[in-house]
DNA sequence: TTATTTTACCCCCCAAAGGGGGATTTTTTT
DNA sequence: AAAAAAATCCCCCTTTGGGGGGTAAAATAA
């Protein structure tokens, strides 16, 4: 039997989830968390087979919080549940720490086959995310660490000066990244850069 | 008997949804959407008591498709479900047609408490829609249609000139707008304009 | 009917963004 | 070891944005 964890801050569909999961008799529901707290905590008494960890978090990122559990439980198998559906944040949780990702909008049986896909060690994603991954590969925006960084400051509100002198680079260092950042997501000016990148969920 | 029809492209919500409705005894799901499309054909062969919409459907505004079905149907009671926290979507949603507003980090009771009163023709929000709404409304930001109009042309990217070409303004005209904008939201330029935007879901 | 809000317009000035062209060094990949 | 990619820096010039002042008609609300 395979013990599931799991976290959403949804408790709607955490409950439904447990149902799902404990009817299937497939696995076992053996804790619910509503947040990052709470899943820390009840990891710390409990260490489930698979870990279906939602991303929108209210008091963390899921991406963050994959790699902080990966590098405090190496065996832990993460399934990430999630309703965002971009390239950058599936590469990003699938980089960091997750052996599979399912979309919120997939049919209950995706989750359990991903349940016991990555139970078993396998990676697993569902198949609109599949499909996704590899259409995309080609057109897809990657940001380097350093573009990110800056692309952050960016949508913070900085200017070129005032990301300068905070990471200590020259002006002229920033305004090559904002050129260069322009081409790359295809943005007209910084309106429109900002706005991609929080669409795109790039940063 | 209350009939339900819900919206919702989260299968795994929707599921669970059916679940409990139709447990509670107190309301039964006669229909389930994934998408405006499905609802709006649903809805033509049956009129159920009360319509459970979410906002973010993949071919559809919500706050739009309340407004339509509402012309159409003016004695559906609609509650919205969603996981959008922010004043401006409640605000819009409850002023367009919705009658009730309960978000998806809510516990079970709340959706059902919801549906019951809905149904009697009343107003519902969950507790923590309640405490926002009643909280925030000091210092909640609330835009013109114009300004509407604007923020959402700075967002896609256009400058003065071509908005002042768009819509028959003098480009000065624009620029006060956008100065108006910038302190109504309290942000320091266009990029931090456009996030804020974005993430309070202004527009 | 009076206030208030919204919409639309104008001036000056300087800082920041954006388009064009480069270059070098370090790191990573092959 | 060679090639490719990433990170850093520089110049010139034009357009756009942002801070500071305003005014005034039209629409809404009190």
């Amino acid at each position: 039997m395979i013990h599931v964890h799991i976290v959403d801050d949804h408790k709607l569909l955490a409950e439904g989830l447990v149902k799902l999961i404990n009817e299937s008799e497939l696995a076992l529901v053996v804790a619910v968390s509503y947040n990052a707290a709470q899943c820390k905590q009840a990891l710390a008494q409990e260490l489930p087979d698979v870990l279906l960890l939602d991303i929108n978090l209210p008091d963390a990122n899921g991406i963050e919080l994959c790699v902080a559990l990966k590098a405090q439980y190496p065996n832990l198998k993460i399934l990430a549940l999630t309703s965002y559906g971009e390239y950058s944040v599936v590469r990003r949780m699938m980089e960091n720490g997750a052996l599979g990702y399912v979309l919120k909008n997939a049919m209950s049986e995706e989750v359990l086959a991903g349940i016991e896909t990555v139970a078993r060690g396998e990676t697993f994603l569902c198949h609109e995310v599949d499909v996704l991954m590899k259409k995309k590969n080609n057109d897809a925006i990657w940001l380097t660490n350093r573009e990110r960084d800056l692309l952050r400051l960016i949508v913070e509100g900085y200017t070129n000066p005032e990301i300068a002198e905070a990471i200590f680079l020259s002006p002229e260092t920033i305004k090559g990244y904002r050129k260069n950042l322009l081409v790359k997501l295809g943005a007209k000016n910084t309106a429109s850069l900002v706005k991609m990148a929080i669409e795109q969920k790039l940063i």
